[in-house]
DNA sequence: CCCTGATTCGC
DNA sequence: GCGAATCAGG
């Protein structure tokens, strides 16, 4: 890939509004990580104010927030507590979430689901284990990916791993021919 | 283990 | 100039 010149304008202006060196090689594609930081050297951008890991955020005042019902005073309170970095616009938004493992405390419909809540991941932004379930329309711009953990090398969570492995089961079958 | 930026050095 | 490998840290 080229440093053509709006590369190096978009790059300059990530850089600047404070995204890691990862996302911006993310939205830019092509690149790794250091690729970016390498060239944000060559051009003598100014670095990160603190060496070493996350940019200074108040974390601590943002959203910690809960969300959902209170528990039930049985329940260990397991909170899976996921950390959510995205570009929005001009201005980067890290929030921290509170996903707790139980839906509801006693009211339990017949199909005891739990839908997981869509990290909104681009293509660019999936790992390993990020579930690769592709959400909304390709075409249109709010497309994305689940995103949400997936256990092993599984390509999708928990939850779309049973959408995608379970081929006719909701039913009988009635014509089954294989 | 996940991530971050910084530096080095062969290309 | 480029960026993978490596280093150093959270």
């Amino acid at each position: 890939m080229n440093w053509t010149d709006e590369r190096v304008e978009k790059l300059k202006r990530l850089w600047s509004e404070g995204l890691s060196a990862s996302q911006i090689a993310a939205q830019l594609g092509g690149v790794s990580r250091n690729a970016v930081i390498g060239k944000v050297h060559r051009l003598c951008l100014p670095g990160r104010a603190k060496a070493g890991g996350t940019v200074a955020t108040g974390r601590a005042s943002a959203a910690k927030r809960t969300t959902s019902a209170p528990r039930a005073p049985n329940y260990a309170s397991r909170v899976t507590t996921r950390t959510v970095t995205r570009a929005v616009g001009a201005t980067m938004v890290k929030e921290e979430i509170e996903i707790e493992p139980y839906q509801e405390m006693e009211y339990r419909p017949a199909s005891n689901v739990v839908v997981p809540i869509s990290r909104r991941l681009a293509l660019t932004e999936l790992t390993e284990r990020t579930c690769k379930w592709p959400v909304g329309d390709p075409l249109k711009e709010d497309f994305h990916f689940c995103g949400c953990e997936s256990p092993d090398a599984s390509p999708y969570c928990g939850y779309h791993a049973k959408l995608a492995y379970q081929p006719v089961n909701e039913r009988r079958k009635v014509a089954a021919r294989v």
